[in-house]
RNA sequence: GGAGAGGUGGCCGAGUGGUCGAAGGCGCUCCCCUGCUAAGGGAGUAGGCGGUGUAGAGCUGUCUCGAGGGUUCGAAUCCCUUCCUCUCCGCCA
């Protein structure tokens, strides 16, 4: 959500901003439906002034027991009530409008956000690892869960329809075992505090980190008005909503182990195979609540955090510079991590970090008092650290062996009673 | 599900339809006092949107007492709707 104060300084910078992501200029639009506004409120402000005064007096005469006069001034102020309510009716209307529109401006992007349509054109930051060599044709992940028996699409779709999946044994606990490990990674070397929060929330925890009002068809709603979380940033930054923080406190940084829940509207035919694509998925999310000043620096410490899972894993990964086309609508600057996957022989998206600066933080109401004392927004970051679904399958594909059975990775054995391969039961 | 109580500033908590953005307390800031500490005394301390203006400040109008409507010349106070919290009963785990 922007400041129309801000837009109003730098409207250049906010339309070219727009232009990146292919949307068409709207500061001036903007601008012109708030100076009307503005005058609304100043035409309103001066009819309450009056009211204000003469009520006052009405008061005072009556306190004083000047019955006449106060008749006297009730006739004079009786026009002024219709003109006060018509005038807040205005600026309600007036107001409601604008806010409309800002709610679903998109993010402004930073200055080194590569430019670009779509994911082609992603930049590369940098490379970890090496695709490993294997001497046979390397499965996907579904080949080998379905042939081990512990992985169960058809099922799946008995119960639920397609993308689902039932995970069995092993696998199953493979699975369980990417999670704890992850968290105890985040929890007891990068300072994050392990939460539990609500998997159900109300619309405006969605609107403060900006899945509504726009992306309202890639979640899932109850029939009470409560929707499933498309991730648990949603849970963990709304931590923070409508709170007054003090300096001292921040960075908070929460992470959290849950299922994600996502329509994949609008996806139909991608993905259709596996578990890449999932409308239930299990994902470690991190969060961090910063000060202004220090959002960027916090951006890149949270890509390291994810990193570490992905080198613990041992897992091949590059990074890459979402470009503006590409990037979600609430961030300033997205960092994607995709894990080499050698069944598919490319990388694929198993990590994806940003940093919100005060969009999310203005919509939820979340602030903290700087050093003057005074209320400041405070900045938002969430990184997955990382996809547990999407884990498991470059897992699976990485530590593949020729006889169709798994390596368990090193840093997940204490996690798998210290088994070291999974086969069929 | 039934019955009741309540939502007030950073926090706690008073508040009769009129001079209430709101007593008091805590916390915080500054000052005074005491040899240090503890205690004590004094002053200050909400946010949003405008106007004016500045190096910074300040001054000023208005709105905001969970949210949204309404009654009234005037609402923290009265009415309606709604959300949330708490207590008791019932139910389920």
């Amino acid at each position: 959500m922007f400041d129309i104060k801000w837009i109003r300084s730098n409207p250049d910078l906010f339309d070219n901003s727009l232009a990146r992501r292919g949307v068409e200029p709207m500061a001036n639009a903007l601008l012109a439906l708030d100076d009307e506004r503005k005058k609304t409120v100043q035409q309103l402000n001066e009819w309450q002034e009056k009211r204000n005064a003469s009520s006052k007096q009405i008061g005072q005469a009556k306190a004083q027991g000047d019955e006449e006069k106060a008749q006297a001034l009730l006739a004079e102020v009786a026009d002024l009530k219709a003109k006060v309510q018509a005038g807040e009716e205005q600026e309600r209307e007036q107001t409601a409008e604008l806010n409309q529109i800002l709610a679903g401006v998109p993010n402004l992007l930073l200055d080194d956000v590569p430019d670009g349509e779509d994911e082609d054109a992603n930049v590369e930051r940098h490379k970890v690892g090496e695709p490993k060599r294997f001497n046979f044709e390397p499965k996907e992940h579904y080949e080998l869960g379905e042939a081990l028996g512990h992985m169960d699409f058809e099922t799946a779709a008995k119960i639920a329809g397609s993308r689902f999946v039932v995970l069995k044994s092993d696998i199953a606990r493979l699975e369980r075992a990417l999670g704890q490990y992850m968290l105890d990674l985040h929890t007891r070397e990068h300072g994050f505090t392990e939460v539990v929060a609500p998997l159900l929330v109300r619309p405006e925890a969605l609107f403060g980190t900006g899945q509504l009002p726009k992306f309202a068809e890639d979640a899932f709603q109850t029939t009470d008005d409560r929707w499933l979380i498309p991730t648990s940033e949603v849970s963990l930054t709304n931590l923070v909503r409508e709170s007054m923080l003090s300096k001292e406190e921040l960075p908070l940084r929460f992470t959290s182990l849950t299922p994600c829940f996502r329509s994949e509207a609008g996806s139909a035919g991608r993905d259709t195979r596996g578990m890449l694509r999932q409308h239930q998925f299990y994902k470690v999310e991190m969060v961090a609540v910063t000060t202004p000043d220090t959002s960027l620096d916090e951006h890149e410490r949270m890509l390291g955090c994810a990193e570490a899972v992905m080198k613990g894993l041992e897992i091949p990964y590059r990074v890459m510079r979402l470009c503006a086309g590409d990037m979600g609508a609430t961030m300033q600057r997205t960092y994607d991590i995709e894990a080499w996957l050698p069944g598919q022989n490319t990388y694929r998206e198993i990590s994806s970090v940003s940093v919100a600066g005060d969009y999310q933080a203005r919509r939820m109401q979340a602030r903290y008092r700087d050093e003057d004392g005074k209320p400041q927004y405070v900045h938002t970051l969430n990184g997955s650290g990382v996809a547990t679904g999407r884990a498991l399958i470059a897992v699976m594909e990485n530590y593949q062996q020729e006889d169709g059975s798994i390596a368990v990775p090193t840093v997940l054995q204490p996690y798998m009673g210290g088994q070291t391969v999974i086969s069929a039961d």
